[in-house]
DNA sequence: AAGATACGTCAATATGGCTGACATAAATTT
DNA sequence: AAATTTATGTCAGCCATATTGACGTATCTT
C-alpha cells in the first residue's frame, strides 16, 4: 500500500488514495452529495425527537411504535413488526413499556380474538403530537421558499425512494395509494 | 396475510383514543405524510448498504466512518467525532477494526504531529464505492422523472433540513458553502 | 380433531451507543 | 523551562436495542 506522505494543508495527489475513484462496476457518477445530504438531514430530523424523548425515558423505538399506532389505529402487532422490521422480542419490551405507562392500549379484535389491536391513548396522542410538532417545524422551515409543485416534487422523490417490490410492506402500499393514510380515510 | 385491518374489527369510537387529534400547542397542520415518508425512505436507503455490509462483518457505523474518511481525506479523529456525533470510545472500536483490516490508514499530521489524519485505502475506496453504487441506484431511480430543477429542489430541501446553527459541524459548513465538498475542491 | 396463526415470553447473545477515568505525546502559554 | 492545554488512545463498566431459537397458549381454519 502506498504511503500517504503529505502535509495537513497540501496533500500530495499522487499518493492520495482518494485521488482515484473506484466506483462500483458500471457506475460512473455516484450521488455522493445526495447520499450525504440524506445522512445529515435524517440525523438532525430524528435528533429533534430524540432530545425530547429523553425527558420521558423513551428512545427512538418508542417513538416509532407510538407514531405508527397513532397513524394507523387498530394496528396489529404483526403489522407493526413488518413496518418496523424488527423482531417480536425487540418490539415486546418497548411495547410493554408503552402499555404499562398508558401511552397505548390494547383491544381484543372482534373478528379474530387472537389479535391485540393497538390504539394510542390521549397521553400517547399528546406525546406523539408534540414530537410531530418539532419535526413539522423543521420540515416547514425546509419547505419554506419551495413552491407548491416543488413540495410535490419532494414528496414524489421520497415516495420513490421507498421499496415498492416488497409485498410485506403494508404501510408502503397504503402510502403509494395516493398518499392517503389509514387515518386520513377514517 | 398481514393487513392493516383497522376497520376490520370496527373499534368502538368512544374508546378509541385516536379519534381525537391532539396536536402540539400552536400547531394545526402537522406534516404526518412527510414525517412518515422520511422514515421509510431512510429505512430503505440505508437498508441497501446494511445488507451488503453484513458480508464484510461490518455495521452501519463502519460505513459512516469509511464514507466520511473517503469524502474528506485527511479527516482528523476529532472531526469525525463531530460529524458522527458519537463519543471517542464508540468511534475507537469501529475505527480500530477499519485500520486493522486495512480499509483506512492513519498518518501523523505534519503541522501538528498529535493529529492522526485518516485516509481510505484502495480496499476502503472499493467498499465505499460499492455501497455508494447501491445507494446511487436507488437515488437515480427516485430522481428519474424529475426535471433538473426538480432535482435541485430536492437538494435544497435536504440541505435546509440540516441544522445550520451548530458551529461544531465542520462538514455541514462545507456542505452549505455551495454544495462543494472537500473532495470536489481538491 | 388437527393444524395453522397471533401473540407472549424465556434465555442467551451481539452491536453500538454511553460515562468516567486515566495515559501519552505534542503544542501552546506562562 | 515549566505548566497547561489539546489530540488521541484506552481500560472498565453500563445501557438500549437489536438478534435467534424455543416454547406456551388461545383461537381460528380446515
Amino acid at each position: 500500500m502506498a504511503d500517504i506522505n503529505f502535509s495537513t494543508s497540501s496533500p500530495d495527489p499522487d499518493s492520495r488514495p482518494g485521488a482515484a475513484r473506484s466506483p462500483a462496476p458500471g457506475q460512473t457518477n455516484l450521488r455522493w452529495d445526495i447520499i450525504e445530504l440524506l445522512f445529515f438531514a435524517y440525523r438532525d430530523f430524528v435528533g429533534d425527537a430524540d432530545t425530547e424523548l429523553e425527558a420521558f425515558g423513551f428512545g427512538r423505538a418508542h417513538h416509532r411504535v407510538l407514531h405508527f399506532v397513532h397513524r394507523y389505529p387498530g394496528l396489529k402487532v404483526a403489522d407493526l413488526l413488518n413496518v418496523l422490521r424488527i423482531t417480536k422480542q425487540s418490539l415486546g419490551r418497548v411495547l410493554k413499556q408503552l402499555l404499562d405507562e398508558d401511552y397505548i392500549v390494547q383491544r381484543t379484535g372482534n373478528n379474530d380474538r387472537r389479535q391485540r389491536l393497538l390504539y394510542a391513548t390521549a397521553k400517547g396522542e399528546a406525546l406523539v403530537g408534540k414530537l410531530a410538532g418539532l419535526q413539522t417545524d423543521r420540515i416547514n422551515h425546509a419547505l419554506s421558499g419551495i413552491a407548491p409543485d416543488g413540495v410535490e416534487t419532494v414528496r414524489h422523490f421520497l415516495r420513490a425512494m421507498i421499496d415498492h417490490d416488497d409485498p410485506d410492506k403494508v404501510l408502503a402500499t397504503i402510502l403509494e395509494a395516493g398518499g392517503a393514510t389509514a387515518k386520513d380515510k377514517a
